[in-house]
DNA sequence: AAAGTATATAAGCATATTCTTATATACTTA
DNA sequence: TAAGTATATAAGAATATGCTTATATACTTT
C-alpha cells in the first residue's frame, strides 16, 4: 500500500485552501498571469485598478488577498507600493501542489483500467 | 524579454479558475487528499457524507462540483456511483499549473535582489 | 407491488465574497 | 500650509457559495 502521512495531508490542505481560494478568482488569476507572462514585472494598486477595470479599493482588496496568501508581497518604491511575486513562499506553494498532484496521479496509476468507464445517468 | 503567449494565459486562466475554485474548499480538498493518500480509492456520495460529517445532498453537491471541474469522474459499480480521479483531465490540470508556476518562478529569477525587501506599513 | 437504498435536484436560508461609496492615513508637491 | 496622489479601511449592497429540508428518480430487495 502507498504510504502517505495523513497528518501532513491535513495540514497542507488548510494551507492549500487559502492558496486555491486566492487564485480561484478571475481578476486575481489574470493579474498573476500578467505578472508571470513578463508583461509587467510589478503592479501597484493604481495599476491593477486601471488594467483590470476595477475601482481603487477593489484592487487594494484583491492585492491584500494575494499578499495574505503569500503569492505576492509588497515593496515600497518611490511613491508607489509595488506588489511582486513572493518567490520563497511560491516555491513552497509549488512544492505542496506537486506533493498533492504527485500522490494523486500516482494513485490514478493504481486503479484498474476496467473500472474506468464513465457513468452518465 | 521572456516571450509568453498572452492568449494562452487568458484561456488557461479561465480553465484554472474553475479548478482552483473547486479545490478552494476545505471539505472538497480534504476529500481529494483522502483519495490521493490511498486511504480510499473511490468515494460514493454516502461515503463522503459519512466521512466528512455532511448531509447526503451536501456531499452530492460537492462531488458534482469536483466532477464538473474534471477532478473526479463518476462510475457506477453495483448499487453505488463511485467518484474517482479523472486521470486524463488531472494530467492536463497539472500541465496548466506547471505552466503558470513555471512562468511565475522564472519571472522571480529575473527580478533584481535589491528590490526584494518587504514593505510593511 | 411495496419498501428500502443511493443519488440528484429544487428551494430557501445563512454565510462568504466582491463590489461600491465614503473616508482615513501617509506622503509629496505646489 | 494646502492640494494632490497613493493606498487602506469601514460599512453596506449585490452576488455567490454552502448548507438545510423536502422531494424526485432509479434501482434493488422483500
Amino acid at each position: 500500500m502507498l504510504k502517505v502521512n495523513t497528518q501532513r495531508c491535513s495540514n497542507i490542505s488548510e494551507e492549500l485552501e487559502e492558496l486555491f481560494k486566492a487564485l480561484g478568482n478571475i481578476n486575481r488569476l489574470l493579474l498573476v498571469y500578467r505578472l508571470a507572462s513578463g508583461e509587467m514585472e510589478k503592479v501597484s494598486v493604481t495599476d491593477m485598478a486601471r488594467i483590470m477595470g476595477l475601482t481603487q479599493p477593489a484592487a487594494s482588496q484583491h492585492l491584500k488577498i494575494l499578499k495574505t496568501a503569500k503569492i505576492l508581497h509588497a515593496q515600497k518604491q518611490g511613491n508607489y507600493i509595488y506588489y511582486t511575486f513572493n518567490e520563497s513562499a511560491l516555491v513552497e506553494h509549488k512544492e505542496k501542489i506537486d506533493f498533492l498532484f504527485g500522490c494523486l496521479l500516482l494513485k490514478c496509476e493504481r486503479i484498474e483500467p476496467r473500472h474506468r468507464e464513465e457513468y452518465k445517468r
